[in-house]
DNA sequence: TGTACATCAGTGAACGCGCGTTCACTGATGTAC
DNA sequence: TGTACATCAGTGAACGCGCGTTCACTGATGTAC
């Protein structure tokens, strides 16, 4: 009568979704077997299968409620400030990266994982990156015009800074060291600013 | 009388450090199997066990190879600059990393990748790159006396540098997008050089 | 509302594939005398 | 220098472990009448 049943499967589709985040997260996608998931979820390996047909399409799944989730927050996002050599538009954009990164780092890192082995999520992940490269060339372009000197084409200097995000927010997430976060988001918006904003007219 | 023997052994032994490095630059070190080397070394899959106990050992001494010959290149390398204010020594650096990083690329990526799932490899790779940070992070500490702004302290800043470096570079050599090789180092160049630099009194 | 049957989510032991690893064997090289 | 035996590098078929995946079974939920 009532939906039991599907309350019923729902509810450990999302136990075993949470308990792959949390094993992901100990110990790594690659080192994650499925009875690690099942165990942690408290279910029987076989019931893995009702549910997901292996573990690449738990990742699938998991960055499906990702991409999700980040479409409400572009949608919160208001008409941002394009202006890079402005100090405070860079800032936010940094940021905003850093609590995107921070809030769904497993599955990411988890992503980034699957890339080496999967060919399949190797294309998912640079197609993932790629409208987010060029909205950073975008801005660049922006700068350029603005008559600041780049320091190379728009394009592989948003792949560096993509590069200097991407690494060293990592690195700071796992091991902040002391640094505040407000210092860390200064540092890298700073390096980034002088970087490109160099010598304005 | 000669020693065939041994040299057969040695000789076998380089072909299956080679087919190695072949193998893990098409397929990735996680998804290579023993049997791809020795299939691509010409010999049949027992004969590895004569010279390594498994593909982590194998790893470990193409590992070993690397830092003999990172020991030759540091000394070949004269006292460089250590004034980090001054481009030319900032490009210096730059350069001679990729070069490396070009030269040692299938290793590096292979150790990376090892790192991921074995935690000896992650412990070796960070006890590795310590000594690069540090030296870094002293170039840094030099730009700071000399009344330079750093965007940070010297040692989060190296991190920040580094994962600039480490992860544009390898973007770079993967796919250089038409982008020459000078005009590359000139970008990360110009980067760190504008971002560390500052305002100079 | 009650009864009989169908369907479904979950269980966990068993199966089987892939691949690392072993080992008896071969032929060549080294050693002893 | 020659002969008999020992040792070693290499071979590849066979073994077996780990782990993904299946499947007969259970108990509960849903449906038909």
């Amino acid at each position: 009568m009532t939906g039991v049943r599907k309350a019923r499967a729902a509810e450990t589709e999302t136990a075993l979704k949470e308990a792959a985040r949390q094993v992901f997260a100990e110990r790594g996608y690659l080192n994650t077997k499925i009875t690690d998931i099942t165990a942690a979820a408290g279910r029987a390996a076989g019931s893995f299968y009702n549910h997901f047909a292996s573990k690449e399409e738990l990742l699938q799944a998991l960055l499906a409620d990702l991409l999700a989730a980040v479409d409400d927050r572009v949608q919160a996002d208001p008409e941002h400030n394009p202006d890079f050599t402005d100090r405070a538009a860079i800032r936010y954009h940094v940021a905003s990266y850093l609590a995107f990164y921070r809030e769904n780092r497993t599955v990411l890192v988890a992503l980034q994982q699957a890339a080496l082995v999967d060919t399949t999520f190797a294309a998912r992940l640079t197609e993932l990156t790629a409208p987010d490269l060029g909205h950073l060339a975008e801005h660049l372009e922006y700068v350029r015009r603005a008559g600041g000197r780049l320091p190379g084409p728009p394009v592989p200097v948003a792949q560096a800074i993509a590069a200097l995000l991407q690494g060293y927010l990592n690195t700071y997430l796992e091991n902040p060291a002391g640094l505040g976060e407000e210092a860390a988001i200064d540092l890298v918006t700073d390096l980034v600013h002088r970087g490109i904003a160099g010598r304005l007219p």
